[in-house]
DNA sequence: GTCTATATACAGATAGAC
DNA sequence: GTCTATCTGTATATAGAC
């Protein structure tokens, strides 16, 4: 039964408000590009989640690229936003470790995305769009905070920069595998609830706590 | 200038030899698959980098996703033979997690794909081709070595779940993340040379056995 | 600002000669 | 067993009506 009444599910109907029908749109391509990166994304499916057509992609951020580059500049702006909000520098180096990774945590949680979105910068784009700034915003505070706690006396010697990727590294691992890690749990088990991710944030925090103090 | 003599540069000649072929698609097939994934590899590219013509990958593979599942099925193989030439149950909790994590960097470092290809089998097919089988191989080992460690009082109490898919993270999120990380040092840096390599393994071992050890 | 319809390019896959 | 040529589907992107 064809007809303007017959349309199957869509998000929601043709709002004619700009801003709303941008972020709608970057939430769903923020979405899709988690899930297949910038190559494997396809604008269709980011359509189709939005509940918009395609050429409403195009007519706000030209190109696929460009509607990649603009998921990147807001996850880079929350993850930002996020982070600075804990002050590294009022705390000693082992609590401001323990509060990093936690608001680090808590923000991935919030926006699940992220890591494989970088992820898949990395691997797929090798880095070309973002890496610079990436690091500027989450590793180096974590390499100078490493670096307090070595001068202090506090952490081991170590070398900071492989540490503090390591570190990122065991606080992601977990959101980016969940796919091939959850037989490990019993099945149906949501890896993403409050009680999972308070577990791992937990272990997060002591390993890597407890791989960078003085013995 | 066009003539059979005035061919472009191909890896080889058509050298009419089943198994070579098989393993030479095989081998550019997983670096493709390492960069793209399933969906972002072109089955051109392959082609291309092998030095044979796509029809061969269909003759040899049926489809894309034959082509992927044999590049799953020997990357699986060959981590199984390097990680079970170590005798876990021979050795101490800590001695064990050391040879663990060793082994499997060397292997990392000998087949430098894989990281990569299952972290992309996870996020991008969401395990569906080979999940299972890889935490059979990897997980559950480290996890049975973490329970042993807690039993003999030598290991904290943990959650041995989560802890092994952190210790894996911090082991393998450098090799994923190369060239999001590759800022943190000086222009030009090889991060998969020996000594980048020998100072990640380092750190990655000092940092997952005081992250277990009982206090 | 949003949609429908379509142009253009390219990727996966196959047929058939050699 | 390998290649060339090609079919077919699908993806990005655009043109133009409303």
């Amino acid at each position: 039964m064809p007809g303007p009444a017959s349309k199957t599910e869509k998000q929601s109907p043709a709002t004619r408000d700009p801003e709303a029908t941008k972020t709608r749109i970057l939430d769903a391509a923020e979405v899709e590009f988690a899930q297949g990166g910038l190559l494997g994304a396809r604008t269709e499916a980011i359509a189709a989640k939005t509940g918009v057509t395609k050429a409403m992609l195009y007519y706000y951020f030209g190109d696929k690229e460009g509607l990649y580059l603009a998921v990147l500049e807001r996850a880079y702006t929350r993850r930002m936003a996020a982070l600075q909000k804990v002050d590294l520098h009022s705390l000693e180096p082992e609590q401001a470790l323990r509060a990093f990774i936690s608001a680090f945590l808590d923000e991935v949680g919030v926006n699940r995305n992220l890591p494989a979105i970088f992820f898949y910068e990395g691997i797929q784009n090798q880095g070309r769009f973002y890496s610079q700034i990436a690091m500027q915003s989450l590793y180096m505070p974590l390499v100078d905070l490493l670096q307090r706690g070595m001068d202090s006396g506090k952490f081991r010697q170590m070398n900071t920069f492989h540490v503090a990727v390591n570190i990122i590294g065991l606080s992601t691992f977990y959101f980016c595998s969940m796919e091939n890690i959850k037989h490990l749990w019993e099945p149906g088990i949501d890896l993403l609830g409050p009680e999972m991710r308070e577990q791992h944030k937990s272990e997060a925090i002591q390993q890597a706590v407890a791989g960078v103090l003085k013995l």
